[in-house]
DNA sequence: CATTTTTTACGAAAATATTCGTAGATTAAT
DNA sequence: ATTAATCTACGAATATTTTCGTAAAAAATG
């Protein structure tokens, strides 16, 4: 069972149901509009489209429908790391985590967590 | 001058190039055909939009054009990395590296690359 | 030099993704 | 209960990306 990939403004949303546990439409829609200008129902569609896709699961019960993600956030990421260290460093998996440490500030609590990492992975 | 981001097909094409350092048409369509059937002028179309775009630049002085890539492949998977870490990971590269260090099998040359880099993180 | 093969140019279809207007349903307010 | 506000459904317009057919130019073959 693959999953499929969802769209950049799929993702958007699937972010901040993940991140709130559950939204209206209203709710996504004001999020959404802190990055960029969104209309209603353009939030709507989506959600609805990613309702048919099973993305998202709702509870209509209510007056107004509440969504929740209905698909993991761990997994989906992890889905979407290994196709994008395939289509975009060539599947080489160190090569994206050096460029990443390379391009980045780490703190000390950082640096800790990754020693541990380290640690593991000799074993 | 912000770079703007290839399409998948176009980062496939641009790998290529990449990796050959140039290419006519038919070298990077037989090569895509390695992954999936892709017919001959759908290559060259996609090569010829490429080209306007000035993502590859090409000598037509010869029989056929030879093509090479007309932006930087560290720098565009860079930006690639940036983009993909702030709408898959909201921003948090340690986040992305941890993942990508817990999904794989590091090999002994790896991890002793990976703790070189850490000691001049801590500097 | 005539014919065949290879190659480019280009328009347009097909596929996918995004945006929005309008109508109708539901709920809230007076 | 009537009016106003909020919300969903849905079709359709746009925009973007991918695919391919056809024609014409260029090169290779015999």
């Amino acid at each position: 069972m693959s999953l499929q990939k969802p769209t950049d403004s799929e993702l958007e949303i699937l972010q901040i149901l993940w991140t709130k546990g559950e939204a209206t439409v209203k709710e996504v829609n004001e999020e959404s509009n802190l990055n960029k200008e969104t209309g209603y129902t353009t939030t709507l569609k989506l959600m609805q489209i990613m309702h048919e896709k099973r993305l998202v699961s709702r509870n209509t019960e209510g007056k107004k429908h509440v969504f929740k993600a209905n698909i993991d956030a761990e997994e989906t990421k992890k889905n979407l790391l290994n196709r994008f260290i395939d289509s975009t460093f060539k599947g080489n998996a160190m090569s994206l985590v050096m460029q990443a440490l390379g391009n980045h500030e780490a703190t000390e609590e950082e640096i800790n967590q990754l020693k541990k990492l380290i640690e593991q992975l000799e074993k």
